[in-house]
DNA sequence: TATAACAGTATTTTT
DNA sequence: TACTGTTATA
């Protein structure tokens, strides 16, 4: 566009938009209020959006509004989302109804957004610009350290602990001195703590690094600090809008409020063609904030509800919209839903409805275990790709905790289930991917001393820790940093292989942080040659592939995986630098590596399902202990998070929901009982269609133990239902294993599939335990008989797939229809 | 110093 | 179960 716009004011807001066309579509087929959210103009907004009520698409279209008046530049605009992925959404989305780039708006999250000032600002802190990001990970295994040299751990304070009570302080921005200050001198404790508290802060700076609550915490403190960088970014950013506003804390909480301050008379430039308050000063920008305290569920990570309940009185000349029609899922979810969070007391009342009909009844299962439980969900989902015609990346999986993604996985595999594991152990979690990483932040950082202790030893080149302690030594004696030490290993006095070694590492480094240098001939290195040129020469992959060892193996593609993200960095990234990529790659998070195009079913925790949406949605593991989790129950509030953390898996779902629980679940490897959640009875029973209630499922192994067989109504506590389908009976009284696992842990494979009969207890014969089963010889064909090891025998009605991935869908003559993945099913021929 | 074997223990959610 | 840390041994 060219027009060039007009001075841009917060008065001119007063006016009416300009008309054209872009303004006047952008609030097409908008209901009332959601219109209203998006051409409102004033100081505060609050947006209260239900689940599903269209509030990205307000979001966005709030923000195209604004600069499709012109009453902002794309640049006036400061955006926070919670993911990554929801950021690189909304500028598309953007970009789309604007038709145009829109370069120089920051739309991020906190995170993101305050690393990029921090980046700018980091001389301010003593840091050089390539300061570096600790995540959890890191901190924990510096504060191990600290734990450890100051033996706090006979107080009973371990890192975890630790690092817990240290973020919460940051969050609400309690700095060691803040701390020192409340800290009564009588608990030797909290003394200890404070200690922790104040070495970890001074590593952190020792090693010019941020961990992921610094980012935050330091920003506002840098604001506080120098009211001229805070007026810098206060009149750049005019119109500032945040999302999940529910799950702020105090930190981001004050970091806003630092940001729509008014700019003070003496940070306002002369020459500013910008409407100045009366007092000289220029007013505040306005702000947008969009969320819906039912949906948060971030609380036990500092996350503080009031902040979107006292919004009002934090900014009382705010207006309030609010959002209740629901866009996304049909009115039965919806009843649900609205039933379950109904029982949340201290809530603002607020009725989700839909305009889009009932749709079908809740479905419910109760398997007996974990096992059974998948073995549902596989089924289920094949039932919905082949008869309603549902994608399978229109379906998804929720569960409470990683840990249950074992059964499902298993099943899911075996069934020829395609999915996609959302979160869980991370990619950049991973030991390896961490050494590799820790090479480039040494390289980027040269400060960093917990990157070069990782690194130091990895891979093995006999530096132990005796030679560790020895550099430290040095260190601390000669006032030098680690990495210089290790410059100077001859004066160590080691014995001749161990310098080298060290000599030979510090080379490397040195080396590689000279490839950095513009200024070569051949220009600086990328940051996939440096990687290259990293791992050659310190022959990291190398010895891993030399072992042998198949998990050695799986590390090094793990590795290779990195090296072409990197070379992928340096490909969408012409100008990116090796920090750039280390800020990309700290700062990712489970939910960025959701693309819709995989064909397959996501599997993911309930978390990591907030603001996503699928047509079919599975909730697993609906059972007291883990839905409410127990860990929940000691805290104050944490049986109402769990119910809203319930709340936002219902409310994913667009067409059909699937509540599943068992009443036998495996932790740790112990096998426990388990009871219906709580939240199962706040559903009122007409919604939800049982193909296999509590009651029947319970009849094995757990509550009735002393029952005689084939009892099967057992005191669950739990009111069934009535009139089930009597879903996969097959299933669900003998599958307790997957993989081969099951008919050999009970000694007789029949023992399982009989009711009331008391489990063999524990440490059962384990040794084909891991066995990797191998089919891939078996052929097979329409019409020919099989046994399964869970369903028992069957007829195959079709062939499917080829190679690797034949699959056989098989009736069953007790259990139904299911599709095996050939390879890896317990099956045989007859 | 490296490795293997063993014992103990922790297990919620994540930017 | 799976991972960590410790100990014994090479």
């Amino acid at each position: 566009m060219s027009v060039v716009p007009p001075r841009l004011d917060p008065a001119m807001t007063l006016l009416p938009p300009l008309p054209g066309p872009a303004a006047s579509s952008l609030v097409e087929g908008l209901n009332p209020q959601q219109r209203e959210a998006v051409e409102y103009r004033g100081p505060a907004l609050l947006i209260v959006a239900g689940a599903g009520s269209g509030k990205t698409r307000v979001l966005t279209h709030r923000i195209a509004s604004l600069i499709a008046t012109r009453e902002a530049w794309p640049s006036q605009i400061l955006a926070i989302t919670f993911t990554n992925k929801a950021a690189a959404e909304m500028r598309e989305r953007v970009e789309g109804l604007l038709g145009e780039g829109a370069e120089g708006m920051w739309i991020s999250t906190f995170h993101s957004a305050c690393v990029r000032i921090l980046r700018r600002e980091a001389e301010r802190f003593g840091y050089g610009q390539g300061f570096t990001i600790y995540d959890s990970a890191d901190s924990r295994a510096l504060l191990k350290r600290i734990v450890k040299s100051l033996e706090a751990d006979v107080l009973g304070l371990t890192p975890a602990a630790a690092q817990g009570t240290i973020s919460k302080l940051k969050n609400e921005l309690i700095d060691v001195d803040g701390f020192s200050r409340q800290v009564s001198g009588g608990d030797p404790k909290e003394q200890m703590l404070l200690e922790v508290y104040r070495q970890y802060d001074r590593e952190l700076r020792r090693a010019h690094a941020f961990d992921f609550d610094d980012l935050i915490g330091q920003t506002v403190w840098l604001f506080r600090a120098h009211p001229e960088i805070a007026a810098h970014y206060q009149r750049r950013f005019r119109h500032i809008l945040v999302d999940e506003y529910q799950d702020t804390n105090h930190a981001q909480y004050s970091l806003i409020r630092e940001l729509t301050r008014p700019v003070e008379p003496q940070h306002v430039p002369a020459d500013t063609r910008m409407q100045l308050a009366p007092d000289g000063s220029i007013p505040p920008a306005s702000l947008t904030v969009v969320g819906d305290s039912d949906q948060s569920i971030y609380a036990f990570r500092g996350a503080d509800i009031t902040n979107i309940t006292n919004f009002e009185r934090d900014y009382p000349s705010a207006n309030t919209i609010l959002l209740e029609q629901n866009y996304r899922s049909t009115n039965t979810i919806l009843k649900a839903a609205n039933a379950v969070i109904g029982n949340n007391f201290d809530r603002i009342a607020k009725n989700l409805w839909s305009a889009s009909g009932e749709g079908s009844l809740i479905v419910g299962f109760a398997g007996y275990s974990g096992h059974d439980e998948a073995q549902f969900v596989a089924d289920e989902i094949h039932r919905l790709h082949d008869e309603d015609g549902l994608m399978f990346s229109d379906m998804a999986v929720f569960y409470r905790t990683n840990a249950q993604t074992r059964a499902l996985e298993e099943i899911l595999i075996r069934s020829a289930v395609p999915y996609r594991l959302i979160g869980g152990t991370k990619f950049y979690e991973r030991a390896e991917i961490k050494d590799v990483m820790a090479y480039l932040m040494a390289v980027a950082n040269p400060a960093d001393e917990l990157a070069l202790r990782r690194i130091l030893n990895t891979p093995k080149r006999g530096i132990g820790p005796m030679s560790e302690t020895a550099i430290w030594d040095f260190a601390e004696r000669q006032g030098i940093t680690f990495r210089e030490a290790m410059r100077r290993a001859k004066e160590l006095g080691l014995g001749p292989k161990v310098t080298n070694a060290i000599l030979g590492l510090a080379e490397i480094l040195d080396d590689a942080s000279e490839s950095l240098d513009p200024d070569r001939p051949t220009g600086a290195a990328t940051v996939g040659e440096l990687l290259t040129a990293l791992l050659r020469k310190t022959k990291y992959l190398d010895k891993l592939y030399e072992t042998g060892n198949p998990q050695d193996e799986a590390r090094a593609e793990n590795v290779e995986e990195l090296i072409s993200v990197a070379k992928e960095f340096d490909k969408t990234h012409p100008d990116g630098t090796l920090v750039d990529f280390l800020t990309e790659t700290a700062l990712v998070a489970a939910a960025d590596e959701l693309d819709d195009e995989s064909g397959a079913v996501s599997l993911m925790t309930l978390h990591t399902a907030k603001g996503l949406e699928f047509d079919a949605v599975f909730v697993t593991g609906v059972e007291e202990e883990l839905l409410p989790h127990r860990m929940s129950a000691g805290e104050p509030g944490g049986l109402q998070e769990e119910r809203r953390l319930f709340y936002v898996g219902i409310t994913r779902a667009r067409k059909v929901l699937h509540l599943s629980l068992a009443s036998m679940r495996n932790t740790f490897g112990e096998t426990n009982p388990s009871m219906p959640s709580r939240f199962l009875d706040e559903i009122p029973a007409e919604l939800i269609d049982w193909r296999q209630a509590p009651g029947e499922a319970q009849g094995g192994l757990g509550f009735g133990r002393s029952l005689g067989g084939g009892s099967r109504e057992l005191d669950s506590g739990f009111g069934s239902s009535g009139g089930y389908g009597g879903y996969g009976r097959g299933s669900s009284a003998g599958s307790s294993g997957g993989q081969g696992f099951s008919s050999v842990r009970f000694k007789d494979p029949d023992a399982g599939r009989e009711f009331g009969k008391p489990k063999p207890k524990k440490k059962w014969v384990n040794d084909i335990t891991g066995q990797v089963r191998d089919n891939s010889g078996l052929q097979l064909e329409r019409g020919d008989r099989i046994r399964h090891v869970d369903f028992g025998e069957g007829t195959i009605r079709a062939m499917l797939g080829s190679e690797k991935k034949r699959i056989a869908e098989v009736d069953f003559d007790n259990a139904g229809r299911k599709k095996l993945l050939i390879n890896l099913a317990p099956i045989e021929k007859l």
